[in-house]
DNA sequence: CCGATGTCAGATCCACTGAAATGA
DNA sequence: CTCATTTCAGTGTATCTGACATCG
């Protein structure tokens, strides 16, 4: 039986919002089973690529309103996997920066992403997963800011 | 400036999940402003391409909860789009059915979403637009239920 | 201007009720 | 026929998330 209505298929942002979620949550349901979230994992990578940073340039580069990155803050700081310090220049910002137990933590939780990844694209051969890849790369970078 | 880590740029799943986000927020801010959600879009769909349908057939094939269900069709139902008619064979079933309203607004919703689908693609051109399509269409068939 | 707190709306999920059907 | 069980629509609610507003 056809479950879901063809005329939204026909929509291929539908599409994207679906699979998008299913592979959202399948994600976040790995992570929580290790008390993670999904905003951790983007944090320590954010932190992990750019290095130390300051909450508002975070909260920019990961579309996250200022508010929420507190609390994750809050949270990985809490597991030891972070650290923030004052600025001494400027005493108003604070500079985060991974410690090693967030590395490690980045690692595990980048490993649980490709796995879930590997779940959701089993449909696609490899050359269509490179080619979903490089479309969605396309999309994401043209979008404007 | 690069803005997104690019840790999580190689994960197709993280593309998939933002760029998916991006679509679904953006249908719903326009919906939003005509009073519409986007599950309104969704059961108007299911019933004009499915035909009339009993509530729980609509609950599943459309994986919402059947108690939200209840409250979308209120809504719906209060704006003349949908009428709800007891099953005359087992007095348990309300029959959902379209009205002549709720056929006008699907069709208005449906040209909405095409319109932010527009938005969101831009940086694609026409051919690799119809690529994404299959390839997303792949992995909506593929994934086990 | 920046970090932090509080709060509010939306969505999802779950437990429950009452009416109606089903089957032993 | 009766009674227990199941199914269905509908209500209420707890929880989580994202967005916003305001404060220090």
């Amino acid at each position: 039986m056809q479950t879901v209505p063809p005329s939204l298929l026909d929509l291929t942002s539908f599409l994207l919002a679906r699979t998008g979620r299913t592979a959202r949550a399948r994600l976040a349901a790995r992570l929580a089973e290790r008390q993670q979230r999904l905003w951790h994992l983007a944090v320590l990578a954010a932190l992990a690529d750019f290095g130390p940073q300051v909450q508002r340039e975070l909260a920019e580069r990961l579309a996250i309103d200022p508010s929420d990155l507190v609390r994750v803050l809050d949270d990985l700081a809490g597991a030891g996997q972070v650290e923030r310090t004052r600025s001494a220049a400027d005493r108003r910002r604070i500079q985060v920066s991974l410690t090693t137990a967030g590395r490690d933590a980045l690692a595990e939780q980048l490993a649980q992403a490709r796995a879930v990844q590997q779940e959701v694209l089993a449909p696609l051969d490899p050359a269509e997963q490179a080619e979903l890849h490089r479309l969605l790369l396309r999309i994401e970078a043209g979008r404007p800011c």
